[in-house]
This record gives C-alpha cells, sequence and structure tokens, in this order.
DNA sequence: ATGAAAAAAGGGGTTTTTCCCTATGCGTAA
DNA sequence: TTACGCATAGGGAAAAACCCCTTTTTTCAT
C-alpha cells in the first residue's frame, strides 16, 4: 500500500515535475495536483481526496502555504504537510512551522531527500535538516533581533511614511496631531535603531510592512 | 537520435524533476544538471559537454541566467537558450530575451508545452507565447515610461540616498560638492516625478537599484 | 580652437525633519 | 486612592531637505 500525496503548487511545471518524482518512488502516490490552497479545500470536501501527505509551496496567489497549512492543522490534522520552500526567508519558514508543518525542505534538497522526508513525516510525524533544527533553536534560545513589537498604529504610520506625504499630512489623514505623529516616529527611530526616515522605509520594505 | 539538453538551475530539487521529466520526452534527452552559470561554462571546456539545448533559470547565485546568456550567445552561439521564469518581472524578461535567448517559460506552463518549445526552439530557433509576443511587441511600440535613463553617477547617488547619510554625508563620500549633490538630487526629482526622498528611496528599491 | 552642452558648484531662502523636553487625560493595577 | 504606564500633543530650536536661479569648469563635436 503506497501513501498518497498532494502536491500544492502554482509553478504548473515545477508541480508537475515533482509529481513525476514523487509517483516513482515505491513508497508514494500523487493523488493530484494543485495551484493553490483554496483549490485544495475544494478538493477536500470529498473524503477521497483527502491525502496522508500534502507537499506545500509557500507563495502561492488566492491563499498561500501559511494560511492553508493553518486550516489543515485545524480542520484535517490527519494530515501531514511537508513545506517546500523556493526562496524563503527565516521569517517566513518559522511562520510555516508555527502553522503545523511537519517539515521543511529548502531549495538545495536532493530527490533522495525529499524520499526519506516524505518517509519519514509519515512515519515518525516529522522531518528536520539541522539547518531548520538550527534555525529553531535560534528562534527560541535569543531574544532574537525580532523581539521588536511594533503596534498597530505604528504600522499605519510607517505605511504613511512610505509615501511622499509630509509628517503634517500623514497626521491629517491618521487624524492625529502632527506632534503625536512625531511621537511615533521617534519611538520607531529608538525602537529600530535608526535616525531618520529613509531608514524607516528600508526597514519597512525589507521587513514587508510595505510593498513597493 | 535525441537532442541533448542541459538544465541551469540552481534549485536542486526543482532540477532533478526538471530533469526526469525531459529524460521522457521521446525526442531529448538529459545531459547533465548544474547550480549555475559558472558551473556551465566549466562544463563547457570539453566539447563532449556542449548540449543542443540549455534550459537556464535566471535568478542563480554566482552567475546569473542573463549573464550566462550573453556568454553563449558570444561564444557558444550554436546552443538554444530557452529561458525557464520562476517568478520574474516584465524587465527581466526582457532583459532576457536582448541577451539571446530563444524561447521563455512562464511559470504556468504546462509539460506538453515545454516538450514543444524545445521541439520548435531546436527545430525552428525560437518559441515564444502569445504573453511574451504581447510583452515584446510592448516594450517595442510605446515609449515605454522606462524611457528613463539614468546615468551612472546619478546610480551612484541613489544607491547612498538609499541609506542613512544626509547629503552633505554623500557628497563627501562621491567627493564632489553637497551642492552637486543637490543638482542631482533635483534632476532625479523631475526626472522620476517624485518630491522627496522618500519616493527616491522606494523608486529605487522597486527598481532594484538599490537592494535593502 | 571654439562654441554649445553637460557637469559641478554656489547663493540664498523656505519648508520639513529631527531632536529634546514637558504636559495632559485616561485606564488600571497595586 | 494613588501611582504608573501609555497615547496624545505642544514649544522651541538646530539641522537637513528642498527649491530656484546663477556661475564656473569640463567635455566634446565640428
Amino acid at each position: 500500500m503506497k501513501y498518497s500525496v498532494v502536491i500544492v503548487e502554482d509553478h504548473v511545471l515545477l508541480s508537475q515535475a515533482m509529481g513525476e518524482l514523487v509517483d516513482r518512488f515505491s513508497k508514494f502516490k500523487v493523488l493530484y495536483l494543485c495551484k493553490n490552497g483554496q483549490e485544495l479545500l475544494t478538493k477536500f470536501k470529498n473524503p477521497k481526496n483527502i491525502p496522508d501527505i500534502v507537499l506545500m509551496d509557500i507563495n502561492m496567489p488566492i491563499m498561500n502555504g501559511i494560511e492553508t497549512t493553518e486550516i489543515l492543522k485545524e480542520k484535517y490534522s490527519q494530515v501531514n504537510v511537508l513545506a517546500l520552500s523556493v526562496e524563503e526567508d527565516d521569517k517566513t519558514i518559522l511562520k510555516m512551522l508555527r502553522a503545523g508543518a511537519k517539515g521543511y525542505l529548502l531549495k538545495d534538497t536532493e530527490k533522495s531527500i525529499l524520499e526519506k522526508a516524505l518517509l519519514e513525516v509519515q512515519e515518525t510525524g516529522f522531518y528536520h535538516t539541522k539547518d531548520i533544527t538550527n534555525l529553531l533553536l535560534d528562534s527560541l534560545n535569543s531574544k532574537n533581533k525580532s523581539n521588536i513589537f511594533l503596534k498597530d498604529r505604528e504600522i499605519d504610520f510607517i505605511k504613511h511614511a512610505c509615501t511622499e506625504k509630509t509628517y503634517k499630512e500623514i497626521a491629517s489623514e491618521m487624524c492625529l496631531s502632527p506632534k503625536t505623529i512625531e511621537g511615533y516616529r521617534d519611538v520607531l527611530f529608538e525602537k529600530l535603531n535608526i535616525r531618520n526616515r529613509t531608514g524607516l522605509v528600508v526597514y519597512a520594505i525589507k521587513n514587508k510592512i510595505y510593498i513597493p
């Protein structure tokens, strides 16, 4: 008896290629391919379409891998999610693991490793490389730089600060006194260890608070 | 006789999966896989390693697809390059085509299309979908927004402007008078239709002049 | 070599940003 | 109740950014 696998991945060629790869593994068979999380959940309405393992990409339109994994954890917890990274940063990986992924394959994974990972996820409930384990330890252990908590109002302000508006204009759009805005700004400069608006803009874009 | 294909792609899993896919096409066989352009050029030193077609990713470390394709056009013009997009914008596609790629496969390509594309590239010298053709027409036809030509010195300045340095500091780093720097800035504000440094930073990042 | 164009630099003024310090109202935990 | 934290907001001043317009220097084609 083979374990069933569903691949959720918006890149069609990669998806089909992965499909053929997995289908050749002796212990696995591909049930079907999906282009995004929404498609997957629709499929799941028929219990016959619920596989043992979901091989999940993260960057997808409509419903991304993180959201989808969260829903699977809630509603279909018997399904094991194995995340597949194309080009992700540490924060995204951590989000994906927190969402309930049982393993995370980086872009330098060999196909033999993929087979091993699928097997381990199915039989032991998890698979993690040293890289990922180290990342997890780092994130737990240290009061990681990213212990920076930004309040909603601050994030709001940052988004405005990435436009060409003056602080006065931002104040009026946020229905606050210009002096309050200056307060937000000063607090952020302090928190983020920056000296001027340019630094703030770069920070915002780097951390995906503002997407240009 | 089968046509030989080499896959240049830093994502190992995708590379291997694509390899198996191509190997199953009746008229093609995979010679070997490469992780980047440098590896490919090293391989090419032995003439036996020169294939009919190179299936080329763009985003790669060490030597990316565009640079590599340019070199192939010069030194190994008999080799046909078929570009494979994972997540690219119009400008990158155009650069790749200008570099000499004979075709460009978008992320929504089916495997049957891949086979067709490989065949057409080999037998007619090019393969382009409607999407790409339209893109080409657009770029030729219109005095596209991106008729904005930035001089080297301006680009230099923009990179500095994305840091937290003051204009005075930038001037001293570029060995120019602060007043000259102000001149650059004013010209750019005019050219790019922006009003302040924030706009400049966002423009720079959006257009990959400055990568945060 | 010379005149036009482009690059570099300056003068001077307004607006915005940045910085530091203080003050008020409001909820809530000791 | 008191006291503390927190969001909001203000005053004042120096620095930087922005804007317009002129001058000098360099470059380059004819």
